[in-house]
Parts: C-alpha cells; structure tokens; sequence
DNA sequence: TCCGTGACGCGAT
DNA sequence: CATCGCGCCACGG
C-alpha cells in the first residue's frame, strides 16, 4: 500500500473532537519516522480532516492566518486549548493498535 | 547525483 | 520557555 493512501486513512480515522499528532499518525500508518511524509500529504490531499493534526505536545505548526482557521475549526468541534496547544489530555486520539512495523535501531537500519 | 527545503521530532543548552 | 543542531524522508532543481 502507497505510503501517502495509508497514512491518508489513518488521518481519517480521527474522531470529530479529538486529535493526533504527525508523529503519532505516521507511527499508526507504519512509518515510524515519517512525521513529514504526514505532513507533506495533509498539504496535498484536501479532502482531510486536516485540522486534526499537530505538532507533538499539541502545537498548531501552521503560520499566519491558516494557523487561525485551525484553531477555529478544532474549537468549533468542542476542543479546548491550553495557552497556544491544544489540551491532548482530553483530546488526543489513541489509534487502536494496528499492524505497525517495529522499528529498528539506528544501527540496524546502516 | 548532489543539495536545499519543509504543516516534523527530540534532546541539549 | 526560546533556540540550535541533527536525524529523518520524499521531492525538485
């Protein structure tokens, strides 16, 4: 399976109200390390819950005035926020656990 | 093929 | 809490 079609579903497995982060994803998609592959897909494909996904802790990694359409959607789906993260102790998604590589050491992987 | 770039992550300072 | 550095990965020039 293409890498970008099944990070795209587990994006879409995220609940309206909660949340995950681009390093959480691309460990449920199976790519441990791919947390910009994430990224790069959420930038490409619109037909995403987009707004779902943070930066590790809950950050908003977006700038600018897009930065501000996400906190509004995520607030206009009930969740809350913490200064500028979102509060994940409620809101963050925890993928069931599903076929994911085990990752390999560094020294493995050389 | 080499190099820079980016909606990233994490530990060190 | 703000920055820096470095690792990681796919792309494009």
């Amino acid at each position: 399976m293409p890498s970008h079609s099944s990070i795209a579903a587990t994006i879409r497995r995220i609940p309206r109200g909660k949340v995950s982060t681009y390093g959480a994803v691309a460990r449920a998609a199976g790519y441990p390390r791919g947390a910009r592959l994430v990224a790069r897909v959420l930038h490409e494909a619109f037909d995403l819950p987009w707004q779902r996904v943070l930066g590790a802790g809950g950050q908003i990694k977006l700038q600018g005035e897009s930065a501000a359409e996400q906190r509004f959607r995520l607030q206009a789906e009930g969740v809350t926020f913490r200064g500028r993260r979102v509060d994940m102790k409620r809101h963050e998604f925890h993928f069931a656990k599903t076929g994911k590589k085990k990752a390999r050491t560094r020294r493995e992987r050389r």
